[in-house]
RNA sequence: GCCCAGGUGGCGGAAUUGGUAUACGCGUACGCUUCAGAAGCGUAUGCUUCACAGCUUGGGAGUUCAAAUCUCCCCCUGGGCACCA
């Protein structure tokens, strides 16, 4: 007998595939188009990581679908291949990042065509190919051309033995994640991106697309929009004045005493005032070491130190305010400057530490918590009704913030501010592997873009791939490239050096798929137009705030540019879901280092490609991060080869095609409902588990027809469609399983004739009963209360009530 | 601390419009097949009990004829955000 033999069936069909070029899209067609868009793989030397594999299969399954309910589906695969690992190969092995990422990408192509996914390999980016990243500079220029890119000294974190700016997800425990050596802040000029022009839009605009809340939560929660207040302290005896930016002017009664930032400029500015500025200093340098990282850790003990003689006035009170400066007040958040009060926690511990005077300006409705804020026992932080407030007494925090909020304007003293905690994007990095910022600095010009036909410029070949010792990119030591003429007045003139960070490429990838060999335009309008929006994006959850935000707004700025079609609308992806990980046995993360990763090869060895795909979808909820169990996929793999032996028994037995068995028929037209519905809700899990309670009835059942096994075997055909592909063609079709109609059901032949109707005596199930479908509850009755089983448990006690549930129950209470 | 998701057999999970809890799969046991093993097939499999029957969806309370599903309180796990003024 013939055995299910994967390894032989699945490169056969996969070649013919390909051949027939039946994943395509097409760039022109009547249909309508479904543009599905997966992750595109960062193309390590680990190779492709069974994760890829469940994301990949999910939208494979219902790309297949789609295109057999006659959608023009684009399912395009493409490579973000500009990134650390291979630079930092490099600098081990001297081996160039264009080899490695070459020999990566063969290797993951070679992985994703064993796994038989219908991506259209015609249509194939990759970002650190220079007719790709010419369109990534361009996107970088524009942006330079409308002032949304901008050169300024920021503050980084920087390591101190291997002298190079960390990003802050290097910075691991606030040391560095390579070397463990400290970490400083450290002033460097960057490229910087005006993304907070677009705050508020990338909030609003969320209304329009269909992201699950908490991605949409996320993203709001990143923007960190808050409605408040700027309000001047003034100084005593001088014009000056500090500002600060509060939520709560309401509290402004109670604030005793002012904290500044370390590193607030009021300090440097005020420098002879202050008569204990060494001590400042100490505690300045202090805090420099303490990483973002570490300020986190909220059990860290509050601290800080006075600015000797300097004092701030209330503005509403007029009372005289001493200043301080601790740590915990960030100096790129709001003004770098709080008015502390007795209601918040950090001030309260402060005023407490430091025997700083405390007022309270806020009661809770509770009367015995009231008690104890007012004794200053409990710093209570929530809203309430005003006290110690003058005329505001009595108003509620509410209307305290509008009538103060009124009362300072008029005074000059403050005015309504919306803050955000979204910075500008930093757009540089000093590294080698990533897009040259196609800019010139020339001593008379300043910044100078290239134009746009000295596009792409290319990523120079080199020997060194180590940053410089002062910090700057490799590129700054290649000085032939460096040196330029400037392209306006050519004077003598420098490159950038510095190269652009891995979202760049990443951004607008989509965009490309549209048409990825256009070299006159990123992409024709036209093609555009057809295709965009994306339809649905699938993505990890690590990805749900930043790229996504990033990418958001790129697209609203070309679109706003007019680089792609105005009638699109200002969002790129109409619907985003993501994926749960795939973590080793004992759930925990699969890494190299601990030695449990699953190579999908090994499994396609084993057992094949439909199997881990089989696995891979029923293992449990797409969503859900998920550990992977080695005795689990036998189960896939038994279920696949008992569809295929009950081919070789149909045949044997000589079944013919026109069987009719009314219960098959049912049964196929209610797997089809669920399969279908199931594979658009993402529920592979239960969709296959339907597809194996259909064929342990088949198994059972002699009188089955070769159409009810082929109507079966279509609707299994997007999981494992090498095997199906096979089946298929077995049988005598001659054309792929894939041009065929997704199957329709009947709406009629999902009734059932018959149905059990649960008895119950006081909620309890003491029975069932076997009914015509529809019946009465007249009928259900009689039909209970002959049954034995069920009358003994009356014990003569009288009906009380009798509820009937149509279908499905008679519950009789007594 | 705040926000989100979740807690169901030995395991992954199904059922959330309130209406047979444990579908489907894994594992386990026994049997068939085999020289033997592997594979395969069949039967059984929530817990307690010889049985009758009772109990069971993190814990507790409530609503209801009826609760895994709804309400309240608490516990735990995972994820995200966070000295944000």
């Amino acid at each position: 007998m013939q055995k299910y033999n994967p390894k032989k069936i699945e490169p056969k069909w996969q070649k013919e595939w390909e051949k027939q070029g039946f994943y395509r899209a097409k760039d022109n067609s009547s249909k309508e188009k479904l543009f599905l868009l997966v992750e595109f793989p960062y193309p390590s030397g680990a190779g492709l990581h069974v994760g890829h594999c469940r994301s990949y299969t999910a939208f494979d399954v219902i790309a297949r679908k789609q295109r057999m309910q006659g959608k023009n589906v684009l399912y395009p695969i493409g490579w973000d291949a500009f990134g650390l690992p291979s630079e930092n190969y490099a600098i081990k092995t001297g081996i160039h990042p264009s080899i490695t990422t070459k020999q990566s990408i063969a290797t993951f192509t070679e992985q994703l065509k064993a796994m038989g996914f219908s991506f259209d390999w015609g249509r194939e980016v990759n970002t650190t190919d220079p007719n790709y990243y010419k369109w990534t500079q361009w996107i970088f220029l524009k942006l330079f051309e409308y002032g949304l890119a901008y050169k300024a000294k920021i503050p980084i974190n920087w390591c101190l033995s291997c002298k190079i700016g960390l990003a802050n997800e290097e910075v691991v425990d606030g040391v560095c994640e390579r070397c463990g050596g400290a970490i400083e802040k450290k002033e460097k000029e960057q490229w910087l991106i005006k993304i907070t022009k677009y705050a508020d839009r990338l909030i609003d605009d969320l209304k329009l697309v269909d992201f699950p809340e908490r991605v949409k939560a996320q993203q709001i929660n990143w923007i960190g929009k808050s409605r408040g207040a700027l309000v001047k302290f003034p100084l005593n005896e001088s014009q000056d004045f500090i500002e600060v930016f509060t939520t709560r002017l309401d509290t402004i009664f109670s604030g005793t005493f002012l904290i500044l930032a370390p590193e607030h400029p009021f300090i440097e500015k005020n420098k002879v005032k202050i008569t204990n500025f060494e001590e400042i200093l100490a505690y300045k340098e202090k805090s420099k070491k303490i990483s973002e990282i570490d300020r986190e850790n909220q059990e860290r003990e509050v601290s800080g130190v006075a600015l000797e003689g300097v004092f701030a006035l209330n503005p509403a009170t007029n009372e005289k305010m001493p200043v301080w400066i601790a740590d915990f007040v960030l100096a790129n958040y709001g003004t770098g400057a709080v008015f502390a009060d007795a209601h918040d926690l950090r001030d309260f511990k402060m005023a407490k530490k430091y025997n700083l005077p405390l007022k309270v300006s806020i009661l809770p409705d509770d009367e015995k918590l009231a008690q104890k804020v007012r004794g200053l026992e409990e710093c209570y932080e929530g809203e309430g009704i005003l006290f110690n407030s003058k005329e505001f007494d009595g108003l509620t925090s509410q209307e305290a913030r509008q009538a103060i909020g009124d009362f300072l304007k008029d005074k000059g003293l403050a005015k309504e501010k919306i803050n955000y905690k979204l910075r500008d994007w930093v757009f540089s990095r000093q590294r080698y592997w990533g897009e040259p910022i196609p800019l010139i600095n020339c001593e008379k010009c300043g910044w100078v873009a290239l134009k746009e036909s000295d596009l792409p410029l290319e990523l120079p070949k080199i020997e060194k791939y180590q940053p410089t010792d002062t910090g700057g990119s490799p590129l700054s030591a290649v000085e032939k490239w460096v040196n330029v003429k400037c392209p306006k007045c050519k004077g003598p003139a420098k490159r950038e050096t510095d190269v652009m960070p891995n979202w760049a490429g990443s951004n607008w990838y989509f965009l490309r798929y549209c048409d990825p060999k256009n070299t006159k335009k990123l992409a024709d309008p036209k093609k555009l137009k057809y295709f965009m929006p994306v339809d649905w994006y699938n993505g990890g959850m690590e990805h749900t705030t930043l790229h996504l935000l990033y990418s958001r707004f790129i697209f609203k700025f070309l679109w706003d540019i007019g680089a792609v079609p105005k009638d699109l609308g200002p969002e790129p992806y109409k619907k985003r879901t993501s994926h749960g990980m795939i973590l080793a046995e004992g759930g925990v993360k699969m890494s190299k280092s601990k030695g449990n990763v699953v190579n999908p090869d090994d499994v396609i060895k084993q057992y094949g490609a439909d199997t881990l795909r089989i696995y891979e979808m029923f293992m449990g909820p797409f969503e859900q991060a998920i550990a992977w169990d080695t005795n689990s996929i036998k189960g896939a793999y038994r279920f696949l080869e008992r569809v295929y032996r009950l081919k070789l028994k149909m045949k044997n037995e000589k079944l013919k095609t026109t069987i009719k068995n009314g219960k098959i028929e049912k049964l196929l037209h209610r797997t089809i409902k669920k399969v279908s519905e199931d594979i658009e809700q993402m529920k592979f899990n239960t969709a296959i588990s339907t597809l194996m309670e259909c064929l342990n009835i088949f198994e059972k059942e002699e009188n089955i027809g070769t159409e009810d096994y082929l109507l079966f075997i279509t609707l299994l055909s997007p999981f494992a469609p090498h095997l199906v592909e096979e089946l298929w063609q077995q049988t005598g079709k001659k054309t792929s399983i894939f041009q065929e109609q997704w199957p329709q059901y009947d709406e009629n032949l999902l009734k059932e004739e018959e149905v059990n109707i649960i008895v119950q005596i006081n909620g309890k199930v003491r029975g069932k009963i076997e009914a015509d479908n529809d019946v009465s509850e007249k009928e259900a009755k009689k039909l209970a209360l002959k049954d034995e089983n069920i009358i003994k448990w009356f014990e003569q006690k009288p009906i009380k009530k009798v509820v009937f549930v149509k279908n499905k129950l008679i519950n009789f209470v007594i």
